[in-house]
DNA sequence: AAGTTGCACAACCGCCGTGTG
DNA sequence: CCACACGGCGGTTGTGCAACT
């Protein structure tokens, strides 16, 4: 059992590329095309892994490629699907064609995660993130190097979505808006996010009207409470779940709908979607949203 | 000026799905 | 149906560099 590895270890050269070794792939490529990455070292006469060829070429030389700094709006485009498709990131670069799922994978680890973070973190009132100037949030402004202070830890904020949130014990305790609270009391509200956050909730419990919630999920929530449509981002039935844990084929079953079905058309339609006027519907509809939330079991 | 620290990013690693014999 | 090769993808790591002490 197991599979070869995809070139002879021995006597391949590793680490960053030389401008020479640039040269020939790209002349090689020219002159061959893509593909039979396996063999494509060995006919170029490169001293790689045929992996290592694909990943050059994929991510720097092919032509097309963007570089440098990500927009605004490139910004705003990555946080609204990664809101939807999580860490897809191949799927995200579809919708950049000049950039690719690599330098998108980065550019979040490095910099959009840790802004929606301390945005969650200091319960900024900027409007959702949907909404959010990302250069006027904590790490906007590029900065490199040096020791950084950590952020003290926040009592308690109010949000715009209306929630409070406050922290207890390193979790994020979460209220839901007043009107909430009143017309539902009693009752639970469980969110959750897409298949790679199946897991991630807030419960709102009926007693004491809040939630707990992971700091990090917290996050996720926040972008799904700002971003959630319809039933097929929002609300698990036992289906749904399955397909959210399965990862069944790559497919990335919602709500019975797969990512890939999703998009383009979907996805473009919810990038211009007023995510703020969304967000106070879905608080207003909760009922309607989540109707499996309001029977006898889960009140028990 | 030198040492320390953390960031940014290129590249690697390993798993998974698909195609093929 | 099975085993294998290959390509693709996402997670992780290594390294260079600049800011800071």
């Amino acid at each position: 059992m197991g599979r070869a590895p995809c070139c002879a270890k021995v006597g391949l050269k590793k680490g960053r590329w030389s401008a020479e070794e640039d040269e020939i792939l790209v002349k090689y490529i020219a002159a061959n095309g893509e593909g039979s990455w396996r063999s494509l070292p060995k006919n170029a006469g490169l001293l790689r892994c045929g992996k290592s060829c694909r990943l050059r070429w994929i991510n720097y030389l092919r032509s097309g490629l963007k570089r440098g700094n990500f927009t605004k709006e490139e910004e705003e485009i990555i946080v609204k699907l990664h809101a939807t498709l999580g860490n897809r990131w191949s799927l995200i670069a579809g919708h950049l064609p000049a950039r690719t799922d690599n330098e998108i994978k980065n550019y979040w680890n490095s910099h959009l995660s840790r802004k929606l973070q301390s945005f969650q973190q200091n319960g900024l009132d900027v409007g959702g993130p949907a909404v959010v100037d990302l250069s006027k949030l904590p790490g906007g402004v590029r900065r490199r190097g040096g020791r950084t202070s950590r952020s003290t830890t926040t009592t308690e904020k109010n949000t715009k979505n209306g929630t409070t949130r406050r922290e207890k014990q390193g979790m994020v305790v979460v209220s839901p808006p007043a009107s909430l609270a009143q017309s539902e009391k009693g009752h639970s509200v469980v969110l959750h996010a897409d298949q790679s956050q199946a897991s991630s909730a807030c419960t709102f419990d009926g007693n004491t009207n809040e939630g707990l919630m992971d700091p990090n999920e917290e996050m996720v929530s926040e972008l799904l409470c700002t971003s959630a449509m319809d039933s097929v981002l929002v609300g698990p039935s036992e289906e749904t779940m399955a397909g959210w844990g399965s990862h069944d084929g790559d497919t990335g079953v919602i709500g019975g709908t797969t990512v890939e079905e999703l998009a383009p058309s979907h996805l473009d339609k919810f990038l211009d979607w007023d995510m703020e006027g969304m967000q106070a519907k879905l608080w207003d509809e909760a009922g309607e949203m989540w109707p499996w939330m309001w029977d006898s079991e889960s009140r028990a």
